[in-house]
Parts: C-alpha cells; sequence; structure tokens
DNA sequence: GACGATCACACCCCCAGGGGTGTGGTCGCG
DNA sequence: CGCGACCACACCCCTGGGGGTGTGATCGTC
C-alpha cells in the first residue's frame, strides 16, 4: 500500500529551515519523552507544543500524535487534530500499527502512521518527508527498539499496562478503556491485573490514586470541559 | 452517667491563660473551621495545632479530636491521642453521640464526649471544665445547631455524605468505610448513592477524582506511612 | 399539621470489576 | 535453543458496588 522506509535511509529534503513539529498528547512526560528524542535533530525538526493553553508563537507544519491514552482505533477523528491556518499535516505515532485500522486513518487524512518502534533519525527523516508531501506508513523495522518514556516506566509498568491504568486514573471504566485503547475487554483486563500487582494495590480506587500520585493525570488543562471541543469518541 | 451541661451554663474557671488546645482531624478544611469557630474566644482557648508535620511550640492541655473521616467507634485508641510530656486531655468530638459508645471512650481514657450541636459558647465551657478536671458527656441541645465547616458543604453536600466521599477518596472500600464511621454498610451505600448524585458522578473512580478535586483529601503528610505511628484499627 | 431534609438502616437485584487459568505469538537475552 | 517479558485474548467465577424502593425518627420551616 505504502512502501515502507528501509533502515538507514535518509530522504533528500533541499530545505534550510527546520521541520515544524507539534507534539500531540495529552500527558507531559510523553511529550517529554518524545521531545528528548528529537532534541539532537533540533536543526531538521523544530517542536512547537501545542494545547499547553498559551497561544502557539507560530503555526505547525507537522503535527504528531502519540496514541498513550489517547482516542485510537478506526473512529479517531484526524480533521480535529489538523489546527491552525494551514492545515498541518498529521502523523498518528502508535504502537500497534495494524495495515487496515493505518489505511483508514491515511484515507481520513492523516499523512502517515509510524510505529513508536523506529529509531529517532528514521523518525525524523519519515517527518521530513511528510512534510515534502509523501504519505507513510511505517512499521518496526526488527532489531531495533528504542522505546520512549512513558509514565509508570520506573515503576515497572509496561507501556500497556501504564496506559491502562493512566486510564483508570482518569476516571474511565473497563469498557471505556477498551474502546480508547482499541483493545478488547479482556486484554484490558489483563493489564489491569498484572498492573495491579506491580503497584501493589488491590482497588480501582487506589489505583486512582497511585495514578495521580504518579503523575498518570492528563494535563488538567486539556480536560475535555463542557465548552471545549475536543475530537469525540461516538 | 454524667450530667448534662445546661444551654448558658458557663462554669467557673478561675485561670487567667487560656487553655491550650489542639485540634485533632487530617483534614484541613475542617480543622479550619473548627478553629474559626473558636476565634471569638481567644483569650479563653488558644489553639496549637498538631499532625501539621512541624513539631509543636508548646504542647497541649487539650486535645479535641473531631472525628470527620477519622476512626471512631469502640476500637479508637484513646492513648494515641493523648500526645507531649504531660497527656493531654481527650475530647471526642462527634456528631452522632450515643451513650454506650461515650461510656466505651470515657472508660478508655478520654476526658470528654460532646457532640457538633453544641454552641460555641458551650462548646468552650466544656473544654474549661474538662481542662480543670471534669468528665464530660454532652449531647446536642435541642433548638440549637450551629455546623461547623466540612469539606464539599457548599457543593450540597450534607456532613454524613462529605464524610463517605471523603473516605472513598482516600481509597476505602464501603466496608471500611462502615467501620471507620461506625455505620452500617446500608448507610454508607444510601449516603453513596446520594452523594454521586449530588456531585454528579456515577463511578467509584470519578468520586475519588472528584474528592481529589475538591480537596476531600486528608493531609498527605498525615497519610499513616510504614514508619509512621499512629492509632490502628484492627 | 404537613412537608422536606437529614440521619440510619433494610432488602432486592444486576453487573462491572477483578481473581484465576489458559492459549498463542514475537522478541531479547543467556 | 530455552526462558522470561510483553502483547493480545478467551473463559470461568465470585463479590463488591451501586441502582431501586422502602421504613422510621428527628428537626426546621411554611
Amino acid at each position: 500500500m505504502f512502501p515502507p522506509l528501509a533502515s538507514g535511509y535518509r530522504v533528500d529534503v533541499t530545505t534550510d529551515t527546520p521541520v515544524l513539529v507539534a507534539l500531540r498528547n495529552d500527558y507531559e512526560i510523553v511529550v517529554e519523552g518524545l521531545a528528548q528524542m528529537l532534541a539532537p535533530f533540533s536543526e531538521r525538526v523544530a517542536l512547537v507544543e501545542l494545547d499547553s493553553g498559551a497561544p502557539v508563537a507560530r503555526p505547525a507544519d507537522v503535527v504528531l500524535y502519540d496514541t498513550f491514552g489517547q482516542p485510537q482505533g478506526e473512529h479517531l477523528d484526524i480533521s480535529s487534530l489538523q489546527v491552525g491556518p494551514a492545515r498541518a499535516k498529521v502523523i498518528i505515532y502508535t504502537w500497534a500499527l495494524e495495515a487496515t485500522l493505518a489505511a483508514t486513518w491515511i484515507d481520513r487524512g492523516a499523512a502517515a502512521c509510524l510505529s513508536k518502534g523506529l529509531p529517532a533519525p528514521v523518525l525524523v527523516d519519515a517527518i521530513e518527508r511528510v512534510h515534502a508531501g509523501e504519505r507513510l506508513v511505517l512499521p518496526a523495522p526488527a532489531g531495533e527498539n528504542p522505546r520512549g518514556r512513558w509514565p509508570g516506566r520506573s515503576e515497572g509498568l509496561s507501556e500497556r499496562e501504564a496506559e491502562v491504568v493512566a486510564l483508570i486514573a482518569e476516571g474511565l471504566s473497563n469498557e471505556a478503556i477498551a474502546g480508547r485503547t482499541h483493545l478488547s475487554i479482556n486484554s484490558v483486563k489483563s493489564y489491569i491485573r498484572s498492573a495491579y500487582r506491580k503497584i501493589g494495590v488491590d482497588s480501582r480506587s487506589q489505583a486512582v490514586l497511585w495514578g495521580v500520585d504518579h503523575g498518570l493525570l492528563a494535563k488538567r488543562s486539556r480536560r475535555p470541559g463542557p465548552d471545549e471541543e475536543r475530537f469525540v469518541l461516538p
């Protein structure tokens, strides 16, 4: 469908100014982890962060949407991610990259779907290619797995466990978490059980408090309120 | 058992220095409410607050233990409330004052059990009498009901509803809340149902977050940790 | 006197939550 | 190559949580 990028390949983009990239995720530590990962490439990609509540200094060329704890799946509303007067190109940055879902997102207007398993140089190349007009779907190459940071990682939670606990800390039910993460409710329950063992709680209320204490809450300013427009799950 | 104080009665305590009173409750707004109620009587009672994490300037003569969200019932460990080199006299300040429970507390070493329904002048009189050596059990007189402040009052929660939500926000189960408040689990469930309607949540996780957002958490410094000695429920 | 609010509690019922156990796949490491 | 971790999911089972409805008492307000 879309030719995958071979490892080490670098697109030849003849431009002097870096691509303006907005990182889009409600968890500060996720955004910080991505920013740290991209910092060595600041001559090629410059980060402008949205959703901080303050107006952005300049609009983004590309939005990099990290799916951690965010709506994902076939109902994801791509157009709401395209912000600014010049509608930014949207890259879905996800762990579980399945072909049919990626195709749906591309049909809906995403410019690219990239796996979190990509090394940073490949990610930067891909951002530049998207900026230049290409459409990409890049699964993680075998053998390379530079994982980012996520909340709860230092407490021994895997990324999926942390994501599930983060959504519990947001007050979601198992069914809502399954919808948000595009997993089955049985998978969600499995992650819940193993996460509870790791963080040493035995009830959902205690998990909520653990999440609050360990920064697993999305930014309060990003909480959907009655007046706040956000992309909505059906 | 103990002669109740008539409304308006004032004990004749011939002393010039005020009674040093420690207010004892883990919720700041409860302690603030009590302090405000007693502020006009500062020539008679001087407040020294314990459990703030800082060493107190001087030891208390009397500890006023507000039962909101705290262990209450026949297993309450009175001796752990008596702090300082000169063991302070303990007053249990509770809403539901039943005679047999009050008798148990007095047997266990409490100097007095006072109802929260008492007017401030009567409360101050009682504190002075306790300091002077008397033992009291004072139910609320009919017709007078100067309620203090409690968390959630401005959101329309009654004191018992607020207490139950505060304990949910601490991660307790219904059974644990029933034990802590000395109520039946059916009463706890009734308060939960009515509180959920008032605060607009429909799950326990959301109630925990509501409590966190509205200051219904006990002071974190007062949370029992592995090294921190506190009175323990069996 | 009637009514509403609060406190206290009982009883019935349904289901979400979470425990256990199991399967299968991929991948990194010793 | 074997093992453990992680991801994904299924199935069974029990219980706590919470919805509904009801009772009774006290108290303040109209």
